[in-house]
DNA sequence: TGTACATCAGTGAACGCGCGTTCACTGATGTAC
DNA sequence: TGTACATCAGTGAACGCGCGTTCACTGATGTAC
């Protein structure tokens, strides 16, 4: 009556539907890109990670191969999902000059600097990106190949060096909101002048060259 | 005879010159300086770090609070080290052209990329900043202004917006150093162009606005 | 200047802790008949 | 369609390892006389 009784795996691990397993996995992959963007790779531990999606660390390896192979699948999923939701708001084509001044002005929010979970991976990935394998870097290399592609649209379409130009104004987004991010606790002031200068600094230049 | 005799503390730690123990912290200071830009302050490790400056460990505790209050240093020193490397190269004041296209050069370049060891801090800190305390937010926020500086003495005295666009010029060098970087293992054709890129985007707009 | 002793920079073992990964185990799902 | 059994997604304890930090100890330096 009074006795405790321990059970040795208490925690009844039951199979799961096929169906259920994949929503798992996905679900994952999911808050990796959220922890991931937020907290950077390194920074966050497979344990964090499960925990965060609602499962113990040891299952885990039933979905991915390590914790670099997930970082590899979660640069390929953060850029498919980050791209996808830009793709709703607007046309994604060429010319689309308001839009884009609208998505740049987003991209440069102090909204976007203080929310890197829902923001864009080509400014809260890159680094820990440098430090990865050259599989994890090939999947960042493609998802900014897409974006450079995006912002290439917007240019006139007779402008030359388009692609050059393109490619410069994604250096200057993705420099501003880190250096912003750098400063953010530490001199406020400062970090929203980056926001600001960068936006005026790209303002009224996508039909030039 | 033939039996061996184990010494307890057999590295005879004997007391050293005051001089010698600020050379050390300094030699300690410099080498932080180093690994911490190529590797990120997370991915050197208290005992990576005084081994590589020829240390144990343990003393590392009498010249730092914490590796934290290191870090602190290190930003300092850092940028102090990049400036004054800066000005010995050229004119620091106004209107200095040749030099600061030069500077911008040697930035973009694919030696600064591969080797941020001795390179600016600004492309390879401000992530690994953005998740430091305040304390250390605020000394790169001051390295960061004397950059802003000396990058405004460049655009032509009359222009107006020139700390804006001091700003927007900095980010599109660290956007452009950071993402080359990312993609330097795995895609060192994107990588090359990024830098090349940066580089048209930003030449001959000194005397701009 | 010479002597006696306290100071403290540097050593290396040890601390608790969290990491990525492995593993024995569970039991409903999925499959072969 | 119903039954018997193999599969495998999920659990949680355990692995070796490296982390930042502490500590007892050393002995030449620095200092008081």
């Amino acid at each position: 009556m009074d006795d405790i009784i321990v059970k040795p795996y208490e925690g009844h691990a039951m199979r799961v539907t096929k169906e259920v397993a994949a929503q798992n996995r996905r679900k994952i992959l999911e808050t990796a890109t959220q922890l991931f963007k937020a907290r950077g790779i390194d920074n966050v531990s497979v344990a964090d990670l499960t925990k965060a999606a609602g499962f113990t660390h040891g299952g885990f390896y039933n979905h991915f191969e390590s914790k670099a192979d997930l970082a590899i699948e979660t640069i390929r999923y953060a850029f498919e999902q980050s791209l996808s939701e830009i793709s709703g708001e607007g046309a994604t084509t060429t010319g689309d000059l308001i839009p884009m001044a609208e998505r740049l002005a987003n991209y440069l929010s102090p909204e976007h600097r203080d929310e890197p979970t829902g923001g864009c991976p080509t400014g809260s990935l890159p680094v820990d990106v440098g430090r990865q394998a050259a599989g994890a870097q090939r999947a960042f290399a493609d998802g900014l190949e897409r974006y450079v592609g995006l912002i290439e649209g917007v240019f006139s379409p007779s402008a030359r060096r388009k692609r050059e130009a393109a490619i410069a104004t994604l250096s200057t987004l993705v420099g501003a909101i880190i250096l912003s991010r750098a400063v953010r606790d530490g001199h406020p002031g400062l970090s929203d002048e980056i926001l600001r200068a960068a936006r005026v600094g790209r303002e009224g230049r996508y039909a030039e060259t």
